[in-house]
Formats: structure tokens, C-alpha cells, sequence
DNA sequence: AACCAGTTCAACCGCTGGTCG
DNA sequence: CCGACCAGCGGTTGAACTGGT
């Protein structure tokens, strides 16, 4: 996913960096330290501008650094902080130990201005919903539905259960759930696109929790005490629509 | 299986601000 | 004060990857 290699006429290298220059560069700054980026490159061996260097160490050759998996809450801290900062990348970086401002700034293009720009669905639902439910003969019934427990939340893009798949009548769609204290309907896209697409994706969602990513990172108990209610996991927002589908009509 | 479009992310580029002679 | 040099920052690019048809 990178650039292939190739020398610019001043003989410098750009593009993908090999292992070799990595171990070289990483040897050189952890022995040395980058007293100068410039000059750095010479003295280390590296056919490279200072500037591509000072990149590749900062963005992933630092020790410290982390890629990916990134936890619900350094997701809501970089949202917090670039409402407060706007595209400040570096200074939002300075918030967020490990990660770079360059990884942050992609996370965000990738993921989280996405997530804002939908608007504020993350909201939490109130106690009244209602949904509406197309049968076979076209037919559109609007229903409300109140929960036993209040303050549900349901996150975006959260494939609906197998389960709830199946208990709805057979060849009824659910079109909307929406929160009818506030006049919001904010699952709607979301899940009636997750209702056609739940087939093809990975039983892995339902079992693997949100927290849980490739380094084994998951939250202690005490932290997951901490997390909003409103940013739940995958899990708990299951028995949100187990219990939906248990009070849908016909069940 | 092949193609295409959308997504992801490492790396590049240009600009800015700080420092020094 | 001014110009040169440098590090750092943020926007953009482009190739690999992924998912849909």
C-alpha cells in the first residue's frame, strides 16, 4: 500500500522503505539519536532526504509507536480534541502517547469524520421507540416499543444479531427505529443496510468483543467501568435488540 | 474468475516558523 | 534586519487492499 522504490535524480531514494534501511535507521537514531536530520541519512547509510528519514522514525520506527487498534476511547478523545483544535494534528497527537500525528490525521479521514459527519447518531436513545415494518404485501405498520431497561445504546454501523434476523416475521423488513421523545431517527441507514448485509459478514463480530483487537488489548474491568454507558459494546447492545425483537409483534 | 470502485495508509510535497550567522 | 537553513506540520498522492457485482 505504498510507493515502489525508486531513486529521484539527485540519487535519492524514495517510496517504500525496505527492512534493511528500517534496521539501519532504527540502529542509527537508537545509538545516536537524530542530532540532525539532515546529515543523519549520510552517516547512517541511507541513500535518503533527512526529511523522509525524520518521517519514517516518527510514524513507525519509534519504539513507542502504535498502528491500528485504535479503542473506543482514543476514538472519542481524538473526536473531543479536534473539536477543540480542528486539524491540529500534532497537538492532538501530543494527547494520544504512541500514536503518530500522521496516523492519527488517516484514522480520521478513514474513520471518524465519517462518524461525526453523520450527525450526533450516536445520541443516546430514549425510553419510546418506534419502528415501522413492511410485510410481504407491502403493507406499512408503525409500532412503538418500550424497552424494560431505558438508555439503551446502539452503535452505528452495528450488524443486527442472527438472532434478531430470524425472529422477524419472514419477509418483513424493519425500516426505522426512531426515538420518538425527540422526533430522531438515527438507526435507520444503518441498520436496514446491516439487515441485507448480515449474511456475509464474519461470525467473529458477535463473539469478539469491541475492545479486543490483534494485541490483545483489552480494557481492565475497573476502565470499563469508566466508559460512558452511551459508548457501550457490541455486546451489550445485543440485548437491546434481543429484546426488541422479543416484543415485535408476532412474538 | 475477472473486473471495478471504494478504502486504507505510508510516503511525498509544499509551506511555515524558529534559529543562527 | 535579513537571508539561509532546518525541523515540523498538514494536505495530498498513489499503490495495495477489499468488497461488491
Amino acid at each position: 500500500m505504498v510507493r515502489a522504490p525508486y531513486f529521484d535524480k539527485n540519487g535519492l531514494k524514495k517510496g517504500a522503505w525496505s527492512q534493511e534501511e528500517d534496521d539501519k535507521l532504527r540502529a542509527y537514531v537508537l545509538r545516536y539519536g537524530h542530532w540532525n536530520w539532515r546529515a543523519l541519512p549520510t552517516f547512517a547509510g541511507l541513500a535518503r532526504c533527512g526529511k523522509s528519514c525524520r518521517l519514517r522514525w516518527l510514524n513507525y520506527l519509534r519504539p513507542d509507536v502504535k498502528h491500528g487498534n485504535y479503542t473506543k476511547k482514543e476514538d472519542d478523545l481524538i473526536i473531543k480534541l479536534h473539536k477543540q483544535f480542528g486539524n491540529k494534528w500534532s497537538r492532538i497527537a501530543a494527547e494520544l502517547p504512541g500514536r503518530s500525528d500522521n496516523d492519527i490525521k488517516n484514522h480520521w479521514h478513514t474513520h471518524l469524520k465519517k462518524r461525526t459527519e453523520k450527525g450526533q447518531s450516536s445520541s443516546r436513545l430514549k425510553e419510546t421507540f418506534q419502528y415501522e415494518v413492511i410485510s410481504e404485501n407491502g403493507d406499512l405498520k408503525v409500532e412503538s416499543f418500550v424497552p424494560n431497561t431505558s438508555s439503551y445504546p446502539i452503535l452505528e454501523n452495528s450488524p443486527l444479531s442472527p438472532e434478531l434476523s430470524s425472529s422477524l416475521t419472514s419477509g418483513s423488513i424493519l425500516v426505522i427505529v426512531s426515538n420518538t421523545s425527540t422526533s430522531s431517527n438515527w438507526i435507520a441507514e444503518d441498520s436496514l443496510s446491516s439487515f441485507g448485509t448480515f449474511e456475509n459478514t464474519s461470525g467473529d463480530f458477535w463473539t469478539q468483543p469491541f475492545v479486543a483487537d490483534q494485541d490483545g488489548c483489552k480494557l481492565p474491568t475497573p476502565e470499563r467501568e469508566l466508559v460512558s454507558p452511551y459508548f457501550s459494546y457490541y455486546d451489550d447492545n445485543i440485548d437491546l435488540f434481543y429484546q426488541l425483537m422479543q416484543e415485535l409483534p408476532g412474538n
